[in-house]
DNA sequence: CACGAGTACGTACCGCCGGTATGTCGTACG
DNA sequence: CGTACGACATACCGGCGGTACGTACTCGTG
């Protein structure tokens, strides 16, 4: 409460540690996958022990949340300012699918938030994370192309979910191949395909455009 | 090798005590999943000791595989006959869809198959053993569309793996919404505008029939 | 400055679970 | 009829997640 007192240096300590942690979950989760690692592994890796793991974190899953919620932010936050820079919502948006395929390519992201996350949290729980990470962010910039007319008139929810799981199937595809750059190549391509498939066909005249929607013959 | 002996009741024995490990290692990873379920409970269940389990199986992977393997096989076989039965490729490829759709409503198929088995198999071992399955029929059926100049030529793999991602991630939030027969019908369209938009603009010249195939209202 | 309280760890231990080693019983076979 | 082998059961080990408790250091207060 008051304003003048700054972080104790004791706490920056504690901050400090507690990032340790994290760093290192995040390492030995990408290498060896949740089930692989020991908190013991974890602890000693950020020269602690167990005791300062529980003393920051309540259990193996926290940790892991913890270490998902490192990752998150730390490349989503690019995608962010390039998917609402201004200029063209196509364009925008179709820079911001690529680079996130490219996210998608490092190990951190690939095995803790797109493998791991949904069966060690669960599905449920990782929906609702993602909201405020990648998922959120697709979700939104879809939002942003269904309202301005640019994409074909469908649920907004479900077309974002698709659309998220065939990026995560892209990536993994890339990730296990054995000439990665020719298969990022073809993803990319791909998913642009897929997307510019629900592109509607005529610009609309800015209003007065609902009727003939359906008719699935498209350009 | 000698085609007179019957086989011996001991072995039809055997295979059905093998049968009940699997049968209850499917019930338990679908309830509580691949780490939430111990070796002891499933003999238990089957009413035997882990000692059988490790008779029959190497170990909790082996047993989780020939889960998996169960699985797919119970719900795979009724999709192998729509997607190869006579008829118009386009026609039958949207009925396996719309089917597989279905199919991932199974919650074990949804949580085995879907969502433990990349993760307790490793990707690239689920990636092999999916080519057998569901993944390789989808891709089989794909690459018929594309040969015979109904989908866009696109990089067969890549699509399927992505339409593949697209469909799980449908899967998901099926069983993941509030109103399931909602969602359903939302996944069903969304997925078939999706692949209505990879279609081939003009039908390629031979035959001309195939205008007001695609409106897409059903029932 | 003394002192109690709370924080940031470390240490020791428990219970569960995957895996292994070993034992037992029945059946096929020479 | 005995013996070898397959189909299980039993007993035990080690690792790991989690808990209980101890300790040292710091900070606020009289």
């Amino acid at each position: 409460m008051n304003v003048v007192t700054v972080r104790s240096r004791r706490l920056d300590y504690s901050e400090s540690t507690r990032q340790a942690l994290v760093d290192s979950a995040v390492e030995l989760f990408t290498k060896r996958g949740y089930a692989g690692t020991s908190l013991d592994e974890v602890a000693k890796r950020a020269r602690l022990t167990k005791g300062a793991l529980y003393h920051h974190f309540s259990g193996k899953q926290a940790l892991f949340e913890a270490a998902f919620d490192s990752v998150e932010t730390k490349f989503i936050e690019k995608l962010g300012e390039i998917v609402s820079a201004p200029g063209d919502p196509w364009e925008t948006a179709i820079a911001g699918l690529r680079a996130y395929v490219r996210v998608c390519l490092e190990p951190a992201y690939q095995r803790i938030v797109i493998h791991e996350a949904p069966v060690v949290m669960g599905w449920e729980r990782w929906r609702e994370a993602e909201e405020h990470f990648s998922y959120g962010l697709l979700r939104s910039t879809i939002e942003v192309l269904v309202t301005s007319g640019e994409l074909e008139q469908l649920p907004v929810e479900t077309m974002s979910r698709l659309l998220f799981g065939a990026l995560s199937a892209g990536a993994s595809t890339i990730a296990g191949a054995s000439d990665p750059r020719k298969a990022s190549a073809e993803v990319e391509r791909t998913i642009v395909r897929v997307v510019e498939g629900l592109r509607v066909r005529d610009v609309p005249a800015p209003v007065a455009v609902e009727e003939k929607r359906s008719r699935s013959r498209r350009r």
